[in-house]
DNA sequence: TGCTTTTATTCAAACGATTGATTAAACTTT
DNA sequence: AAAGTTTAATCAATCGTTTGAATAAAAGCA
């Protein structure tokens, strides 16, 4: 039996069988994906899921931990220096603005992998908590850090926490309603030149908050 | 046997099913809700989703079916006039924007329809389709038609319809990521005060991207 | 009005199919 | 040989659906 949490990139049956997780998980929901379909995929047997991860459920965690392994690595930003200057700030804001959006609707390295996470989030499932304390939060304070630096606000103030999660939202939404995107902007799907555009609707929505609120 | 599809509002077992329906297949998935539960909690028998609606897919159309009933009976405020002034326009979208919240994060009256409606669009279900072309775009079109006489742009032009798009992401997110909001707010939940702290974040978001040229 | 027939609805029981999990044997790799 | 891994076969449980009987109200007919 191999250990049920690692801290290295799992491979093989491992891998295939997460990789089929997200795909599946993701497109479909935990309880409509059948172990069958997820061997299937992975082109290996049924009994390899309880082998590897000790049933299905012990999948989905590991799809769930997987996904931290991938993201926290390539998202290791360090905090901001506490004298970063107010224009400083806005720069690292529309730097990674632009990098969210590239990641969550124009990238199809992460066609798999996001869908999976939004269904986690959707359904509450045991996943969520892993997800928040080592992916969401992090990244939310470092964000409200460069917002409040930008606009000489309380970094960790109400409004401040609010603006960036509606900023946040902003991006999501043109992937959990991509769908409902493509259909009414006559779209046959969203790729690197309808991100393009998608990215310069939202970068001119933050310069008008930060804009504003700059004066207060 | 009664009708598939109906112009009036279902009654008895029929209304039960579909509001267990609601709560359901919103809670959990399409998948994960068996008809044994949602004939418990409907307080009937399982035959009676084939009876009613010929079956569980049956009554997930039911499901979608009511509620463009019940939304589009409470949505029919008419499109503006052409001639409509930039400031009555601006106070249209400012009061659209509060009904959305409340509806979408406020109402515990949508505490079951919208999780169902999120879950759709999501799955990419087969109710896609009819709550685009008679939900969404319609109410698409009227704010496009909105923003472009507040800020003098083309309604139909693709950034007027992005920013309309970014706009209702920005509402959208604080009930799909309501788990992640709550945590990070140290909110107990989203009650009427805590919507009231979203509305006035996302009004001020509004003044900002239309152009703060006059204070309202 | 009285009686019968039809219709609408609900119910318990059972159907075959599929679910996740388990087992022991077979196969690889070291 | 030994440990690690994959495989086919099988398990009980649950799935959505179907069935035929039971009930009651509605309709037809005298």
């Amino acid at each position: 039996m191999q250990p049920v949490s690692t801290d290295f990139a799992p491979q093989g049956t491992r891998l295939a069988l997460i990789e089929a997780g997200f795909h599946l998980f993701g497109r479909h929901s935990f309880a409509a994906s059948s172990t069958r379909q997820l061997a299937t995929r992975a082109k290996t047997n049924i009994g390899s899921i309880a082998y590897h991860f000790g049933g299905k459920e012990g999948l989905r965690q590991a799809c769930a931990e997987e996904i931290v392994r991938r993201i926290s690595t390539m998202l290791d930003s360090p905090p901001p220096g506490p004298d970063v200057s107010p224009q400083a700030a806005r720069v690292q804001l529309r730097t990674t603005l632009r990098g969210m959006v590239a990641f969550l609707v124009g990238g199809h390295q992460a066609d798999n992998v996001v869908p999976f996470i939004l269904r986690e989030l959707q359904e509450g499932g045991p996943a969520l908590d892993i997800f928040y304390q080592r992916l969401v939060e992090p990244t939310h304070r470092r964000l409200c850090l460069l917002w409040g630096a930008a606009t000489g606000q309380d970094p960790e103030s109400e409004a401040v926490r609010l603006a960036v999660f509606s900023t946040i939202g902003q991006v999501l939404y043109f992937r959990i309603g991509s769908r409902i995107v493509t259909r009414r902007m006559d779209w046959a799907d969203i790729g690197s030149a309808q991100a393009e555009r998608i990215t310069e609707t939202l970068l001119a929505n933050l310069d008008a908050q930060l804009g504003t609120l700059e004066r207060s």
